[in-house]
DNA sequence: GAGTAGATCCTCT
DNA sequence: GAGGATCTACTCA
């Protein structure tokens, strides 16, 4: 590998913060994972926050404990990987401390590293925008399945790092999250944070 | 370009 | 036995 001084890999205690504040963190950070010797990144641009037991939308809300969640309450610095719909695979990163189950699911990344392999397992033919855009198609291309569920996210084959790079304040957009209408008001609160105009963002641009 | 239906399977009640 | 933190293709215009 290259350079490692331009790169820095999140630490573990970055994950302990709670899922707002990683959430507002993340966007512009790399998204690194490395698997049977295929290395795969990508920018992150979209990310949205379920906070825990106060949030209709989150899997742990009410403190709901089940063998699917409990990844959730573990200590801050882990990755949650569960199937949706039957088909889609959802990436999220588990933050707070233990106990405290929160979680920020990843949306949108900017593939960097390992186009080539991306297409190969998304089957797609070209690299256009919607090769990782929205959280099923991000799992995809990076290659993971809910047996990637407690990978520690400050090890070898999964990390997020900073490069120094920052997207401009005025980019970071703010909004009510995606597909979660059954939380009632909860599906009202700002907690999805994506870069205005990247083509990778899901839904509309704006 | 916008709206809608179908895919598909694990998890919890 | 129901339903879900989604995506794609197809329709209609």
């Amino acid at each position: 590998m290259g350079l490692k001084k331009a790169f820095k890999k999140l630490p573990a205690s970055f994950y302990r913060l709670d899922a707002l504040e990683v959430a507002r963190a993340l966007p512009g950070r790399i998204l690194v994972t490395d698997r049977d010797g295929i290395r795969t990144s990508g920018r992150i641009v979209e990310v949205e926050a379920y906070t825990g037991v106060n949030d209709r939308a989150a899997h742990s809300f009410g403190g709901r404990r089940t063998p699917r969640t409990e990844v959730m309450y573990a200590a801050g610095g882990v990755a949650y990987v569960y199937l949706c719909y039957g088909i889609h695979h959802l990436f999220n990163v588990v933050t707070g401390p233990e106990d405290n189950p929160q979680a920020v699911l990843i949306r949108g990344i900017e593939p960097l590293e390992g186009i080539t392999d991306m297409l190969l397992r998304t089957g797609k033919t070209k690299a256009d925008s919607t090769l990782t855009r929205g959280p099923g198609n991000v799992s995809r291309a990076l290659g993971l399945h809910t047996a990637d569920t407690r990978t520690a996210l400050d090890g070898d084959r999964m990390f997020i790092m900073d490069d120094g790079f920052r997207y401009a304040d005025q980019l970071l957009g703010v909004s009510p999250r995606i597909g979660v209408d059954y939380a009632g008001e909860d599906a009202q609160l700002p907690y999805r944070f994506y870069i205005k105009g990247n083509p990778y963002v899901s839904g509309k641009p704006r």
